[in-house]
DNA sequence: GTTGACCTTAGAGTCAACTCTAAGCTTATA
DNA sequence: TATAAGCTTAGAGTTGACTCTAAGGTCAAC
């Protein structure tokens, strides 16, 4: 049985965010003390584990508390829901991706545009580009 | 001359986020009219324009600030300045890159893992890979 | 028996960039 | 003239995921 700062040390999360988990569900001490210290089991590490690891590939909370609950009931619940969830996080991504590189490339065409030098301003290709409204992909209408 | 809502046609900003980003000194309406209305000259229409093309190019509202700064007075400023900022934003734009090619590697390795059809998830393998605790690693593969 | 580290709670604050609301003028159209 | 569309403001709300605070209770060590 682990105190909260010994499942934080553990896991890597805060004690704050362990806590921050609990109100959202993804998180549970089976046991407190007569104090009220939380004491976290064998089992409730495991799914504290579960939600870092979730975490760390990138899931939302709200996609974690989903996958915990198949988790919890997989008898109940089909490998296609699982897929659904990491194919839709894998389609955001995706879909990151794609702007962040958008960005990456105007970035690198205007950063080679320009001299960088400790020259005035005056005539610098970058103000000019963005004067002129350098767009690769306007954001917006995504 | 144009109104608030015209302005917003023209630049693709909703009217709230003309007055947000008046709010902020990035944009300027130089009149009024005498109930009090915005009206935007051909310099607001560009600095408006140039807020919005740096905006979509994924510069930071204070990153714009800076640049805009610049803009208005580039005598008093160096294409280093300029620059500087340039590449500041690039590097976050690549680490970002980085957080989610490694997210996307280790999503597509899940999606494979799994059958993800009607069978029930009490074998799952993405499941199981989180409770055996799957890391985000291994940009290699990407 | 007193530090000091650790625990508890409800609730507020943080970040960025909007987005919306309410209440009340103004202007254009029918 | 009446209605609707558009404008004004200050200020509150939204999102997601924390992060921190205040005020207090508990526990191990010296």
């Amino acid at each position: 049985m682990l105190k909260i700062s010994e499942l934080a040390a553990k896991t890597g999360l805060s004690a704050h965010t362990i806590r921050f988990y609990e109100k959202h569900d993804l998180i549970r001490a089976s046991e407190r003390s007569e104090a009220g210290y939380r004491y976290y089991n064998d089992s409730d590490i495991r799914r504290a584990e579960f939600v870092k690891a979730a975490r760390n590939i990138g899931f939302s909370l709200e996609d974690i508390s989903q996958l915990l609950s198949i988790r919890v009931d997989k008898t109940s619940h089909s490998c296609q829901e699982v897929t659904d969830i990491t194919q839709h996080k894998l389609d955001e991504v995706n879909e990151k991706i794609s702007e962040l590189e958008s960005m990456q490339n105007t970035l690198q065409i205007l950063l080679k545009s320009c001299c960088g030098g400790p020259e005035k301003a005056t005539h610098c290709s970058i103000i000019e580009a963005l004067e002129a409204g350098a767009v690769v992909k306007d954001r917006s209408a995504a």
